[in-house]
DNA sequence: CAGTTACATACCTGTACGAGTATATACGTA
DNA sequence: TACGTATATACTCGTACAGGTATGTAACTG
């Protein structure tokens, strides 16, 4: 599979994906909340993980799964080019922000 | 092909896409500019086009083709959900300036 | 040790889909 | 009218890939 699109195209991917945008999962936690069969599952998983969506963490016989942003980044990254047409000036001032400084250290909201 | 994200998980698509951000083009225009065979274009355009992705204007033998945001938009909110994976003080930044009417004014750049 | 749990992988099979080629349709022009 | 241009569609073919089933491997438990 050559692109990070071509990786989220699958509904089942997308699916553990959003179920470990939540929290990091195991192999057989993924299978319970998505009731799909397990080999399905590590099918999956290999795909992310080779991809780099995903890396595992062994803890005994358990692989907890958890997500790696940068995949995710690169679609989010060549969204930018459409933003325009949907959001003219509140993109703007978010991609602004993105860019310029740390954020401000104050616990007291400004009124 | 289902979802919005199955779609854009052709790279001619994707490029084609890439090149109507810039501006509206016709079949022959794209052909031209993508190098890539008239049926091909034809048809990637029909899957776009019935996906929501374009819309076309029909000008005398010409179909311009130009950009609908609506199926790029549910992709981004698709994302939404993983942005606090590389984005985590935007937000705080963001609810702050919900309610900051003037956009910070700051140059403090850390290069 | 044997048995069980947790996960990965190998194999087969069906099918969706993109590439390529040829042809159809629609419009414009001489 | 006939011909060229612009675009769409039909058809065949090859292949990538997801689903399903079975099996392999590693770790824990008694």
């Amino acid at each position: 599979m050559e692109s990070a699109f071509g990786i989220i195209a699958e509904p089942n991917r997308r699916a553990i994906l959003s179920l470990l945008a939540s929290s990091e999962q195991s192999v057989s936690e993924i299978e319970y909340h998505l009731r799909m069969p397990q080999p399905s599952v590590s099918k999956h998983l290999r795909v992310l993980r080779e991809a780099g969506f995903v890396e595992a963490r062994v803890d005994a016989q358990r692989r907890v799964y958890r997500i790696r942003p940068e995949p995710l980044m690169e679609i989010d990254a060549w969204l930018e080019s459409f933003r325009h047409f949907w959001s003219a000036h509140v993109d703007a001032l978010e991609r602004h922000l993105d860019r310029t400084d740390p954020p401000p250290r104050k616990k007291g909201k400004k009124q």
